[in-house]
DNA sequence: ATATGTTTAAAAGACT
DNA sequence: AGTCTTTTAAACATAT
């Protein structure tokens, strides 16, 4: 009987590029931007496959960072302790995965290049990272705000600042990680069918390990097809999609129609509370923050500089 | 010393 | 087949 760990489909390669991978980390945390050591941690909480071989794919996640203008750095106050800077993503990239494809974007965004995703957003990414602290600044002080207000059914879902651009379609990175909530057990019995089609989203991705008690993934509250109904979307952009690849084994999972017909379910579930205290633990504390701290104390504490710096 | 960040180069993979 | 993107490796720089 499989268990999930060595040598077991949980260790096969998840089917995301170290772009959506990236940006599923940096959209998982509610300031939307994370340091480099907490990108880690999202990845490696949540895919076994990315626990070993830590020196080559960091390397090549880094580079990603680095090299595609997607990814914007935003700096910490010199004041401010920690290691290296906040990534983001850029407020113009939007739908960079709109073929359906997290493997491969349909065309690599470049800034200057047509967009257009967000007219208010700055292309250029010193722009961009001023345009970020903003948005992060409204989102902090948001937080913050509910932080004081009676609970609702989940931490973050409260978004009192909510943009009415951000829809997200079904299949939009926000919507992905949502969905993986741990099977019991940490199971996922599916076919060698690693990577299901539209129609035949599985509950949990077999690559995929929702992490422990509270290391769930950052949720939204979803409607019936996977939809956010709320979210804290950096731009009000939308975002990547689906984690499908367009050409997906056609000998492991015979007989199916292409097309989307419907979105299971379990879509719907409300995966494990998040309480503000313990935030979307997957991504770690990479700083010390103080108990009780609503937001993610690294991306918090950056939060406050970085708006603090203009 | 180690982590983080930048850059170049080439191979591999995905798409048209 | 050709083009474009992603992955990997590596050298190097900078910051903590």
């Amino acid at each position: 009987m499989p268990r999930p760990g060595r040598n077991t489909y949980s260790d096969q390669k998840p089917p995301y590029s170290y772009i959506s991978l990236t940006a599923m980390a940096i959209q998982s945390c509610p300031e939307k931007m994370l340091p480099l050591s907490d990108i880690y941690k999202f990845i490696m909480d949540r895919f076994p496959y990315y626990r070993e071989n830590t020196q080559r794919w960091q390397n090549s996640l880094r580079h990603n960072l680095s090299f595609n203008d997607c990814f914007i750095k935003i700096p910490r106050r010199p004041d401010q302790p920690g290691k290296g800077s906040f990534w983001a993503l850029h407020p113009s990239c939007g739908d960079m995965f709109e073929n359906g494809s997290f493997l491969r974007r349909r065309k690599r965004f470049k800034v200057g290049g047509l967009q257009a995703t967000d007219p208010l957003a700055p292309s250029k990414p010193h722009d961009a990272a001023h345009y970020l602290q903003h948005q992060a600044k409204l989102r902090l002080s948001a937080l913050h705000a509910a932080a004081h207000l009676p609970q609702v059914s989940t931490g973050y879902s409260l978004n009192p600042v909510s943009q009415p651009s951000s829809f997200k379609h079904p299949f939009a990175i926000e919507n992905i990680i949502a969905r993986e909530y741990k099977m019991p057990g940490g199971l996922a019995a599916f076919s060698a069918a690693a990577y299901p089609l539209h129609n035949q989203l599985s509950p949990a991705w077999p690559h995929m390990y929702g992490s422990g008690v509270d290391t769930a993934a950052p949720i939204s509250e979803f409607s019936p097809y996977g939809m956010p109904l709320k979210s804290i979307c950096h731009g009000g952009q939308s975002l990547p999609a689906i984690p499908v690849p367009i050409k997906p084994t056609p000998t492991s999972v015979p007989g199916l129609p292409g097309l989307p017909a419907h979105i299971p379910a379990f879509l719907a579930n409300s995966p494990q509370s998040l309480s503000p205290t313990s935030p979307h633990a997957a991504t770690g504390q990479s700083s010390p923050a103080a108990p009780g701290e609503p937001l993610s104390s690294a991306a918090s504490a950056a939060l406050q500089s970085a708006v603090a710096v203009h």
